[in-house]
RNA sequence: GCCCCCAUCGUCCAGCGGCCUAGGACGCCGGCCUUUCACGCCGGUAACACGGGUUCGAAUCCCGUUGGGGGUGCCA
């Protein structure tokens, strides 16, 4: 294929949304696979959306999945006199004509016809002068059909009859999208159009305007499954958990969320389907993508950014959850934090966490100056655990000669303790839980040992002497 | 209502006429490992929506039905 040129295409609506961000991610592997170029166009015909802060909603996101673009970002908004040109010679030509027929009016004379709701062609011929508040609309042919040929999709036929003359220019003159869509994309050259089938439908409508404006060959398009729900409705920003930074937030990875969104609608010939993305830049193609709607499954996300997490190297892993453990959301206080205890700890966290956020609930009770009791748990290892109190006291009275130099000398201690408690009373006794319990709050977590080195003779101390006394 | 799209395990993907007694991954269930949780390992559950064709042969091609979805704006 001779270098395509592709483009993406989003309206400012204040964040990217992860549908988008899928569409954004196959046109840049396309392009990059092709070695083609990829433009970045801002769909702001409503104008008032070109602020800085929806610019930037858009580029951030971007950015932060790594996908990067040859040209723009443009804006429509910018191009208004191209598009008022092109109207105008629509007019000009008979292709388009006046319209000052509202909403209401429109209705009134279906209903008055016995018509079905639409808009007939009404004002075809009514010869309409321009003005305020009158619009402009496209003619579309009566008969025959449009014909969209569609990489994903196949050959995708229109009767030209059930498509209504739509408009292309608002009654403040603003252009509508399809007429922007169609001259922009002409204009930047674009030669493939990539995007979600929800705007199959409306493709028709661009390609007649591109015809009617003698632009020549049209561009190639493909309509790529929508993404869906579990009720497998399109995700919708009401409904659904949709903004890509959301999960930044959460401490999804890029490179997972990038290799996650691959995946819908399009898997590696060789069914590898966790992988770096220069490889699937390499693999990828768009005749391969699926046609079928696919669920975005958070399980499955979960499952993917799992997997790159506990690839990191224990520093790799203490760089990339900083951001988590340092915030105003950290559970200790700023001073508290100790990068060492993390990079100490990160291999036991990276296997136990999904996402980033996660990291923080598994050390926090070693960086915290204060035990905080999970009541269940106390009831059950400490209340109700056989022998507790005398496990506490033991391993308080052992501990206090230890230099807590060595994990293993730890451990060896308070299991020594629960052996020794088993033999004398002819019970089996567990000496980890209430010890787990005093120290954590909790009575499950990470192996214990290094952990309780790490919090330190004193610190352990304190708290065992604390819940012998909480007894 | 009208137009359009879609249809393989619960989910994502493989399969593009014979290699399929349908493969992989996630999830789920069971086991092993483990004096917590988890990881890891082993095993299991589970699908070609239905009905007609075409063909020596269909998950794969065609038609219909059913089901799901999208669009039907002076949003994009």
């Amino acid at each position: 294929m001779s270098s395509p040129r592709v483009r993406f295409a989003p309206a400012p609506t204040g964040f990217l949304h992860v549908g988008s961000a899928r569409t954004a991610l196959f046109n840049w592997l396309f392009a990059r696979h092709h070695g083609g170029e990829m433009v970045l166009r801002v769909e702001d015909t409503d104008a008032a959306l070109k602020t800085q802060e929806y610019v930037d909603a858009i580029i951030e996101p971007l950015r932060w999945l790594g996908l990067d673009w040859d040209s723009g970002p443009h804006f429509q908004s910018d191009r208004r006199d191209r598009h008022s040109e092109a109207i105008e010679r629509l007019v000009d030509g008979g292709a388009a004509y006046y319209c000052d027929l509202t909403r209401a009016e429109i209705e009134e004379r279906c209903a008055a016809a016995g018509l079905p709701a639409g808009y007939h062609g009404w004002s075809r011929d009514r010869d309409v002068a321009d003005g305020p508040g009158v619009v402009v609309r496209f003619r579309c042919p009566d008969d025959g059909t449009t014909v969209v040929d569609d990489i994903v999709r196949g050959r995708v036929s229109f009767p030209n009859e059930s498509l209504e003359d739509f408009v292309i220019r608002r009654g403040d003159g603003s252009p509508t999208f399809h007429l922007a869509n169609a001259v922009d994309d002409h204009d930047m050259g674009i030669t493939h159009v990539v995007r979600g089938e929800d705007l199959l439908n409306t493709t028709p409508r661009v390609q007649l305007i591109w015809q009617a404006l003698g632009f020549g060959a049209l561009p190639h398009y493909a309509h790529l499954p929508l993404l869906v729900n579990a009720k497998r409705q399109k995700l919708s920003k009401r409904r659904d958990d949709v903004a890509l930074d959301n999960y930044r937030r959460r401490g999804y990875l890029p490179e997972a969320m990038v290799n996650y969104l691959a995946l819908l609608g399009w898997g590696p010939p060789d069914e590898v389907e966790i992988r770096p993305l220069d490889e699937i830049v390499e693999l990828f193609d768009l005749d391969a993508v699926k046609p079928a709607p696919a669920f975005f499954d958070p399980a499955r996300l979960d499952h993917i950014n799992s997997a790159y997490i506990s690839e990191f190297t224990p520093e790799q892993f203490a760089a990339r959850a900083e951001p988590f453990l340092t915030g105003p959301d950290a559970p200790w206080p700023a001073e508290c934090y100790d990068r060492a205890t993390v990079e100490a700890l990160a291999a036991e966290i990276q296997q136990r966490i999904a996402h980033l956020d996660e990291a923080a609930g598994w050390i926090d009770w070693i960086l915290c100056p204060d035990v905080t009791y999970d009541e269940k748990a106390w009831h059950k290892s400490i209340v109700k655990g056989r022998a507790a109190a005398e496990v506490l006291e033991a391993v308080e009275a052992q501990l206090t000669d230890d230099d807590f130099t060595s994990a293993e000398r730890l451990e060896a201690i308070v299991m020594g303790v629960g052996d020794e408690l088993t033999e004398s009373l002819g019970q089996r006794v567990r000496s980890q839980p209430p010890v787990r319990v005093a120290l954590t709050g909790t009575g499950s977590g990470l192996p214990l040992w290094e952990p309780m080195r790490l919090l330190g003779k004193d610190q352990t101390l304190s708290r065992l002497r604390k819940a012998m006394s909480r007894l």
